[in-house]
DNA sequence: TAATAAATTTAGACAAGTCTAAATTTTTAA
DNA sequence: TTAAAAATTTAGACTTGTCTAAATTTATTA
């Protein structure tokens, strides 16, 4: 079927889809640490397959079948990454990796019965909406904590870095997927805000309000 | 740290090895599904890493290196296969060519997870051993139910031919590993065999007789 | 033991994916 | 609205793993 070079590249076009209509060469080599001559040999060959819509010089967006296939390697990348977390014990900071090479293994049958396995989760260890077996999702309603005003509440649902460290902090300071978190107040000299969550007040910088993400 | 067809090449070589001292460039094609002067190539690479013993025109072995490195192959193939058919439901007949895939998952902190999740299987689907982490595994002392004699009985514990076509027809003729079967009859025109398994008379063919493995 | 056959290796080529350096196109901004 | 900067593509090269055809070595057998 397709390479696994071709599998990285058309699951990166499709996260970086997300944030604009169309993505550009540097864009797609600094997220696959490739350089970005290397990025337009591939993108004429996923062009040759359809896969995409490329025109020189003017960026590249998924054709129907390319976004088809991104949506099967995201579908098995979470459902591996929940199997990881739910399963095998691993932390939430540690799954990535690991899906990483995982999300390549062929078998459609496979996929789907690891789905069943696990009666059919919705959301991966770090809040991402799973595809299921047609590609189709629901995705939360997310803002950033960032966002929201004094008073206002939500719960915990996603984040937008999912880095490492990034997860290992939310984990110490049990900002964790599911908990219940109110602002009790916003810091006006740096915009840091100050959380309730269960009896405990958390502090937290404006960086991290940006990217810890909450459904209402 | 090793490529996919070098895990490959050394895995090959193992399997090999158990049936011979040494392992032939040509053995290695025909398994490999490969060309002679292909094998040649890898072989000096793998001799260059020091993975193996080769030494031109004379057959090629596996070095201590290469002997660990296969082994730990070898688990991951048979406890993948393991997960396969135990917790996702698969036939025997179905599941090699996943784990052909599997197998290469790098992670060995997640094998070593697997493991434990599935309560330390020792042999996996097929009958074969499973290695534990350090390499070591016990097999069975297996015989050809062809070497048995009327009245000989046993335990099906193995086979010699993983091919899907074989697996399929002993799971249909109910000969499936842990049963107990005694030889009640040879035909003496062709060999062949009347086996005794439960209450049913079993009838196998000689080459079927051959690659039906029983501990007694 | 000499010739033939079989096995193996070498030589030279190719596809996939990547890289650096140079050329081209697009964007920005004076 | 043109010159400089940034982005992108092209040209040419390299690595990995593979192949065919030819050469070499080993094994067989007459
Ligand atoms: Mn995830
Ligand atoms: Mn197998
Ligand atoms: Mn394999
Ligand atoms: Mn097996």
């Amino acid at each position: 079927m397709n390479t696994l070079a071709e599998e990285n590249y058309l699951k990166s076009i499709y996260h970086l889809s997300l944030n604009s209509q169309s993505v550009s060469t540097n864009q797609l080599a600094a997220l696959l640490n490739t350089k970005a001559a290397s990025v337009t040999d591939m993108l004429k060959k996923l062009a040759d397959k359809q896969l995409i819509n490329y025109a020189r010089y003017q960026g590249v967006s998924l054709s129907a079948a390319g976004e088809k296939i991104a949506l099967q390697i995201v579908r098995k990348h979470r459902l591996w990454e929940y199997f990881l977390v739910e399963k095998l014990n691993f932390k939430w900071d540690e799954v990535h990796e690991m899906a990483e090479e995982m999300e390549h293994i062929s078998s459609m049958e496979l996929v789907n019965r690891l789905d069943k396995f696990m009666n059919f989760p919705k959301y991966d260890p770090h809040g991402d909406p799973i595809p299921d077996s047609d590609g189709n999702f629901k995705a939360h309603e997310l803002k950033p904590i960032g966002t929201i005003e004094v008073g206002g509440s939500g719960i915990i649902s996603g984040v937008r870095d999912h880095s490492a460290g990034f997860l290992q902090y939310l984990e110490k300071q049990q900002l964790t997927i599911g908990k219940k978190i109110k602002v009790t107040e916003i810091n006006e000299y740096d915009n840091s805000m100050i959380l309730q969550a269960d009896d405990k007040k958390i502090h937290i910088s404006r960086e991290v309000a940006n990217n810890l993400l909450i459904v209402i």
